[in-house]
DNA sequence: ATTATATTTCTATATGTATAGACATATGGA
DNA sequence: TCCATATGTCTATACATATAGAAATATAAT
């Protein structure tokens, strides 16, 4: 993940309707759900929904597949936790978060500092 | 940290301008530093940045406060790492992130699993 | 073949956003 | 006070985005 991937993908993730979309095909899992069941969930016209899927796709954000009338849209997990990888790697200082590989395990162990408000002194 | 609240921090992250700040703050840490020192890195017209610059305060990103002639801004880490825990939490399933809290050293504890390959770049 | 279903594409329109010049405000120093 | 410095606000403009009706495409069932 670069920063223009990252531009691509917080912007897919900032708009109410796809944010909606992307939680709700996360509940579906790698099965994923067709377009319809999130239009009538969603309760947003096919056509508008679609405008949407299809910018969350161009973005990476969720894959699709046709299966006979229906078209299958699954959210990528991937390219998630890529983008929360590059938050931490990328965004953070040290102080406040690091990562490291668990390779048994086969997972990244970010560790988030519960940081209380940024002492602002007062000089005199 | 909600889903309004995310939309917001998503749209302010997803600006290239805006991205580069942010980036930027975090080498300054806490301390922060003066929206001249941005503009001139960034080489970014100083109206412009103060529109980013101000959008980036609205969405609680950055934190700013005046000294003498300046204004120093800084990265508001609370509200960036509070989005990652947002996207662990409300956006992804337990088979790919989970969260944990370990109090004795004031963190959270993210393991993010590796779907497919793993890969792992070094910070400069 | 014809029709129904599922979804996308086309189109127009309304709204939001980024940019930068010009001007305004706030502070500190001479 | 006057001036330079640092930053913000106003304004116009160009560009991007969201929405939804209408039409088009693809598939399945009859």
């Amino acid at each position: 993940m670069d920063i223009q991937k990252a531009l691509i993908v917080f912007d897919a993730l900032s708009q109410e309707t796809r944010l909606l979309v992307f939680r709700m095909l996360i509940e579906y899992g790698t099965q994923g759900a067709p377009a319809g069941a999130l239009s009538d969930r969603l309760d947003i016209p096919h056509n508008s929904l679609s405008f949407h899927l299809k910018h969350m796709s161009n973005a990476g954000l969720v894959l699709s597949r046709r299966e006979g009338r229906s078209i299958i849209y699954s959210a990528n997990f991937e390219l998630f936790t890529g983008l929360i990888r590059y938050m931490i790697e990328d965004c953070c200082r040290v102080e406040f978060a690091s990562i490291r590989e668990d390779r048994k395990r086969g997972s990244s162990v970010i560790e988030l500092m519960n940081c209380c408000q940024p002492k602002k002194e007062k000089r005199p």
